[in-house]
DNA sequence: AACTTAATTTAGAAGCTTCTAAATTAAGAC
DNA sequence: GTCTTAATTTAGAAGCTTCTAAATTAAGTT
């Protein structure tokens, strides 16, 4: 795989919350759907994209098929997921923030 | 800026060699064009992108304006960009090292 | 003022990405 | 074997990205 090409992998938004959710537990496809506004076909499409970069694993039990997070398959990738991630904790926290010191204001 | 909107401007191969280019020396927009085989104006709307994501500084000297690369600016995806680099280095690298055991093989 | 050099902006073409809907596959239950 | 559940595959629509060509801007030169 090229350079930026693994980079375009993870520069979706799709792709990038697939890699958070399966990140310490595995899921099913379906399970990972549910957690988006989007038909089970377009996440399965991006599962297709996140295993053959190598960043997700599967695993068929049943009727079902388990996916996890690969974070050795990450490389150097791995810290800028968990840098993306920990990015949007902290806005959430900033926005937390925000809006203690808002109604500090208008106290 | 998003989180992955982040990943989406380095995620082209154009746009990092320029911030790659511009990594530690002032380059003007002709200078970087002529690394590319696109147009002028191919360049300079992929310098805007970088511009405005905050990744590259322009400073006007004259008829010309220089670019550099802005490290701050790239905050965690600094590491990523000069690890692609590294990797780029290492393809070549291994390319060498494969030719070397080629030759030692066929001795 | 007219010309040259450096670069940007705009408009539209071409191609890639992502999505949906429908058809298909494949395992397990009845 | 048929039905259900889980998921993928395929085909095509819609939208985003990148590119070129032409027009424009803006500084410096003659």
């Amino acid at each position: 795989m090229e350079a930026s090409e693994a980079l375009q992998v993870i520069a979706s938004p799709r792709r990038l919350k697939i890699l958070e959710l399966a990140w310490d537990r595995e899921l099913s496809a379906g399970e990972i759907a549910r957690n988006f506004d989007v038909t089970w076909s377009a996440i399965s499409q991006h599962i297709t994209v996140l295993k053959s970069a190598g960043f997700l694993v599967e695993r068929r039990e049943g009727t079902s098929r388990l996916y996890r997070t690969d974070k050795e398959g990450l490389g150097p990738l791995r810290d800028v997921v968990e840098a993306q991630w920990r990015a949007g904790l902290m806005q959430v926290k900033s926005l937390a923030e925000q809006e203690h010191a808002r109604g500090k204001e208008t106290r």
